[in-house]
RNA sequence: GACCCUAUCGUCCAGUGGUUAGGACACCGCCCUUUCACGGCGGUGACACGGGUUCGAAUCCCGUUAGGGUCGCCA
């Protein structure tokens, strides 16, 4: 009874991967992790008018970003491939003639339909308990058809065969398939074989409590991959929708979840995806992370942008000035630029308001000679320094900040003046005061 | 329409017969502060409704209402 736990993930290839697929991907593969089973991953493209390998490589990426890593299927192998289900033909036609020799399926105009047994079917349900269908009334619940005329195959039929094909011992799938269910327990009833248990989770619903669907914000994983979020972030996030550890965490280890994780608490009602909240534990992660893992994940928006940077130390030392201001990856290019090229340009409204200020280039001028004296140039000699020379004229500290930090980056916001003085270095600082006194004097 | 699932602040999640109904996001104040953020403190805000059961119900039962799902030769 204590066989193995195996799970699958079976997507059909549309184009795009949906935050409520990769929700039901993430639950299996906690489900398999935690109780140290397999994850299988099965592409459902029966449907070949819409299948590209462009689209399959969509659920790929997807999934690797998020860092759900199946052990079988496809580019993973295993002993139950093929995993494409365009390629199991002769594995249907197979348990097909098993139905037809049982007389479980008969022709009609052409499609076949499978015979439902007249009867209560009943589910004992993971996440929703048991549940009775009745199939008494044949009005109602007619019988279904699994292969068309054309000899092309039906989803409920072919999604049994893989199961059991494939040995899934638990079918965790969104609850859009609970209905479906009783169906399917009846097509493994016909093939005289066992079920796997299954477990229907919520599903996911937007912020208006409407269905989450492709042209929804935030409905696309890849969104988010474009949109400068931490794959982290999105995943902790997800975990937290429909379940939850039963105390007041929020930003949890992935290998925690996966310890605490199980079917049992999940909840039972719907959820409504709060980008809000996703986009706080995202600025939660970034905020957080090691620098070095914020430069593996900034440096394709940086390069996107066409910003040569360097590596190691030296792009560490910017990023560290700045990675917890950023919401998302996507900003990190226009808060860094300044620091990699001499030709940032100077935004219009802190000009007026900083750089033309009556007195402001007087200021800069003393602070250079101030900090032209500077023999150990870092934050906290910068900040002496300058406090100094505001005690001596005498005036506030911001007189000299501002425009200080208006004329080293052409930005009005940014990082502590200090540390980000400290990192632009001696040489760079005073050359950028001495331009922007000669343009703005 | 039939069948199925669900129902705690605007949202997510705790709470499974006795709590001042708790936390988080968002929102509003205050503090911190060179900018922008972070952070800290405080506040607004919920048991859908009606019946039961019980000494006692957010919690158990029934009904109503509302939301979601399924009823395809889509997956």
């Amino acid at each position: 009874m204590n066989q193995p736990v195996r799970v699958r993930f079976a997507p059909s290839p549309t184009g795009y991967l949906h935050v409520g697929g990769a929700r039901t991907a993430l639950f299996n593969w906690l489900y398999a992790r935690h109780h140290g089973g397999k994850f299988v991953l099965r592409i459902e493209d029966t449907d070949q008018a819409r299948n590209t390998v462009e689209a399959v490589q969509v659920i790929y990426d997807g999934l690797r970003w998020l860092g759900l890593d199946w052990d079988e299927g496809p580019d993973a192998g295993g002993e139950n491939g093929p995993y494409f289900q365009s390629q199991r033909e002769a594995i249907y036609l197979r348990y097909f003639e098993q139905l037809r020799a049982a007389g479980h399926v008969y022709d009609d105009g052409g499609a076949w339909r499978f015979r439902f047994r007249r009867e209560v079917v009943e589910l004992d349900d993971l996440i929703c308990g048991k549940v009775a269908f009745d199939f008494a009334n044949v009005e109602i619940m007619p019988d279904m058809t699994v292969r068309r005329p054309d000899g092309s195959w039906i989803f409920h039929f072919v999604n049994v065969v893989d199961d059991l094909e494939m040995g899934i011992t638990h079918v965790i799938r969104g609850e859009d398939h609970l209905s479906n269910t009783p169906k399917h327990l009846q097509l493994f009833a016909a093939l005289g074989a066992t079920p796997p248990r299954y477990g229907h989770i919520p599903l996911i619903l937007n912020k208006d409590g409407s269905k989450m669907s492709k042209r929804d914000q935030g409905a696309s994983v890849a969104s988010y991959m474009e949109g400068g979020y931490a794959p982290e972030a999105v995943r902790n996030y997800l975990c937290l929708l429909g379940w939850s550890p039963k105390d007041d965490r929020e930003k949890m280890e992935i290998s925690e979840v996966m310890e605490r994780f199980d079917l049992a608490n999940i909840n039972r009602k719907s959820a409504q995806f709060d980008l809000d909240k996703c986009n706080w534990l995202n600025a939660q992660y970034l905020a957080h992370m090691p620098v070095e893992r914020y430069a593996e994940l900034a440096r394709p928006f940086l390069e996107k942008a066409g910003i040569a940077t360097p590596s190691g130390p030296e792009l560490h030392a910017v990023l560290a000035l700045v990675q917890e201001k950023v919401k998302f990856l996507t900003d990190v290019p226009e808060w860094v630029r300044y620091f990699f090229t001499d030709e940032y340009e100077y935004d219009a409204e802190a000009a007026d308001k900083t750089l033309r200020k009556p007195g402001a280039m007087d200021r800069l001028e003393q602070l250079a000679t101030a900090y032209g004296a500077v023999e150990t140039w870092e934050a906290t000699a910068l900040e002496t320094r300058l406090k100094e020379a505001a005690t001596s004229i005498p005036c506030k500290p911001a007189e000299f900040i501002h425009p200080a930090r208006v004329a080293v980056s052409g930005r009005s916001v940014g990082p502590s003046l200090y540390h980000m003085l400290e990192v632009l270095g001696k040489e760079r600082v005073l050359a950028r005061f001495a331009r922007t006194v000669e343009r703005f004097r």
